[in-house]
DNA sequence: GGATTTCTCTGACTAGAGTCAGGGAATGGA
DNA sequence: TCCATTCCCTGACTCTAGTCAGAGAAATCC
């Protein structure tokens, strides 16, 4: 298996990195072609260019130089800040970058030209596959603080989608209360699972009397589901919690939101009777996790 | 389909990629590690280095100055040609090229631990398959003088085969003839399916009177097969004795070959009484190519 | 209002990767 | 035997990518 992944590897690097940036690249070095995609039709503060792409600000700094004195790039002032600088593309800009669009586009057209079409379809499906398998490896599940940007991100998602799922709307004033402070140590806990550094998903543990738990804000971004990470964050979840000596886990749900009600199942949470007046609730389950092993 | 390969190139390129080069180099900068690896456990004469790796020759030579003033390489004379010199890993440079090794199964361990079994099975697959269509599409079918070394090689690979196969074996001196010029244009033609630089089958024409044209030293090598090789190879040399007004194409195969011979009836080949009189040949196939489309 | 922090920019560096133009030794062909 | 070629090496470059240490303007905190 690891011999298939090396090969793979190899051979994948080869043709798609090597060709790639040699490829796309052209009149302009990697770095500034990079600069120049990453901008976008409709501009972008220099900040978040840096974070984007994890450059230097130096760095960053000469390559958008270089590509204002190449009449590609505006920056301007920020309106709301004014320390902030806005790159802008100029139609020049738009041109250039268009051409990469292009070329990125032949690239991959030309590994499909001398395939048959029925080899094509299957190049397409293995890629996807591996695609998103690779996506699913490369998913991170880690504790964050609830006040944090990313982590209030995902919150408002997960409230807007039960807003949306739900019969009669949500307003988490009515549900069983998990703000901030519940769910930050000691009370609580607060895991993001990030998909190269993008939030995409969270879940939380609320800590109740004695050595139980109550898993709290479950939510996977819809463009990354099927990938397990909802599995992975509440296995993340019951391994914290049985590291604080939690023995059993609660949880209740609606019961609209299918995907979490077989997921809740097939992990091994029994459905018990409602153990909570969650105006929200359908669902009640309960799992006891003593020497959880680590299913990772 | 094109949106699909290039998701799948940003993706891959990103983990793989990425990952890949600064976490194998380390120590030493990339380029020495593929050096290393590349010299292997027998040594390499620095020429067949420069062309495998495709690097200058002033630059390998730096390269490898390096490694032997860190007493990873000796260099030697070559017994044959005192012009060439041979790299050789000495026991500290055999330990560094393990180390590599290991590095770069950790590194597909690392990828593999955060799926569960049936992810990991799934991704192998894809992986294998994604690996061999890429290889397929990077197969480059070109004319080639039968004098050149990799022809040459390919045509010994080829009468190896046949002997090894044909029940009573395989004399070149007792077959119908198809020597260097009688490959060579004006009188045939022959073209090399290269794999990354790397001779992996051939095929030729002999033109005869008038409209027709015989196939000959249609071969694929045993690793490669199963990737349309074969078949790219047949349609190319049916393109280009279409472009030089054949019509007609002949060819006689061995009973033995069934790859061959299911090739032939598959792309159109029609099977004939004997038309000549090789002793080696149990089947007779004949296609009209008047107006071949091009079904590249 | 002053101190501190944030954000961008500039200048001075470094390392890696590679190119280019020869030069000297060994080889091969006429 | 001599001349062209091949092979490796050296020296002098270039370009990309990136780091690090401030400096100055704007914003924020107290």
């Amino acid at each position: 298996m690891v011999a298939q992944v090396r090969r793979f590897n190899r051979v994948v690097t080869q043709h798609v990195g090597a060709l790639n940036e040699r490829y796309l690249a052209r009149a302009h070095s990697l770095g500034e072609a990079r600069v120049l995609w990453e901008i976008g039709a409709e501009g972008c503060d220099v900040r978040s260019l840096r974070d984007r792409l994890g450059l230097d600000s130096g760095y960053l700094s000469r390559l958008l130089g270089a590509l204002v004195a190449n009449g590609l790039v505006t920056l301007g002032p920020n309106d709301s800040d004014g320390r902030v600088r806005t790159a802008r593309l100029t139609p020049q800009g738009l041109t250039e970058r268009s051409v990469l669009d292009e070329r990125s586009d032949a690239l991959a057209e030309s590994l499909l030209a001398s395939l048959r079409p029925e080899q094509r379809e299957r190049l397409c499906t293995a890629m996807g596959e591996v695609e998103r398998l690779i996506s699913a490896a490369t998913v991170a599940i880690t504790p964050i603080d609830p006040s944090d940007p990313q982590a209030q991100q995902c919150l408002r998602a997960y409230f807007t989608e039960l807003n949306r799922r739900f019969d009669r709307g949500f307003d988490p004033s009515l549900s069983i209360s998990a703000d901030d402070d519940e769910l930050r140590p000691p009370a609580g806990l607060l895991v993001l699972a990030r998909l190269r550094g993008k939030p995409i998903g969270c879940g939380a543990l609320k800590f109740t009397h004695g050595q139980g738990a109550d898993v709290k804000r479950m939510w996977v971004a819809e463009s990354e589901r099927g990938l397990g990470v909802g599995r992975r964050i509440l296995t993340e979840l019951e391994q914290r919690a049985a590291a604080s000596g939690v023995v059993t886990l609660r949880l209740e749900t609606n019961k609209t939101l299918v995907e979490a009600v077989s997921l809740y199942r097939s992990a091994g949470y029994a459905e018990v009777p409602a153990f909570s007046d969650e105006p929200y609730a359908h669902h009640w389950f309960e799992k006891h996790i003593v020497d959880a092993s680590p299913a990772t």
